[in-house]
DNA sequence: ACACAGATACTCT
DNA sequence: GAGTATCTGTGTC
């Protein structure tokens, strides 16, 4: 049996949630209620006010980043590079904006609904990126500032107890803008997994 | 196997 | 007007 993680779980620090959600299964419920479901292999972390390559940098507040600023456990999703949305979970209290950006995924529940919405020749190519993952599970800023304590958008573990994966961990990708912050090991994968988006940890 | 440029439109100054 | 938490195609090795 599966459960759906609680909001006391998302309420953690950020790099906590950011280690725990690998291996955790990102659930999307469609228009018609058919599940679309994928592994969590790797997430990078956004420290909020103190980090500079966080959107909520110095408690700066937009009417983009408005989600950020939620409780954990909501939605935040927003629109870049004029072409793609990108997934992330608001974790800490509100007011603090930090969140873990979900960067790629292992298909699991509703391929063929991912490869309708995301034509590619290679499964593979489904879900390994953050831009890819959105388009193939049908995630746009309408969909940001969601409970993910609610049946639309959510993230179930498994009741077994399950190995723990072996995580590594690295710079994050494209904030070279951030200065120090470019550095820190912010960045969390599976190891070797083979759904890993590029550049490779 | 990299490395590069171009696409694209929204958000904030 | 400038910048962007990216992806794809096309080039070269």
């Amino acid at each position: 049996m599966n459960e759906k993680l609680s909001q006391d779980f998302y309420m953690q620090d950020t790099i906590e949630v950011a280690r725990q959600l690998l291996g955790a299964t990102l659930v999307h419920v469609t228009q018609k209620g058919q599940r679309i479901s994928g592994r969590i292999v790797e997430t990078e972390a956004y420290l909020g006010a103190q980090d500079p390559a966080c959107h909520g940098f110095g408690y700066r507040l937009t009417p983009r980043t408005q989600a950020l600023f939620m409780p954990g456990g909501h939605s935040y999703i927003y629109f870049i590079y004029g072409m793609y949305n990108l997934f992330n979970v608001v974790t800490a209290r509100r007011d603090e904006p930090e969140a873990v950006l979900i960067r790629a995924l292992e298909p699991l529940e509703g391929i063929d609904w991912m490869s309708l919405h995301r034509p590619v020749k290679n499964p593979r190519d489904l879900t390994n990126g953050p831009g890819k993952l959105s388009q193939a599970f049908g995630f746009d800023t309408s969909l940001s500032g969601l409970p993910l304590t609610g049946d639309k958008i959510f993230i179930e573990v498994s009741g077994q107890a399950t190995e723990e994966p072996h995580i590594v961990s690295g710079p994050r990708v494209g904030i070279d803008y951030a200065g120090d912050a470019a550095h820190w090991p912010l960045r969390f994968a599976i190891s070797n997994h083979s759904h890993l988006s590029s550049p490779k940890l």
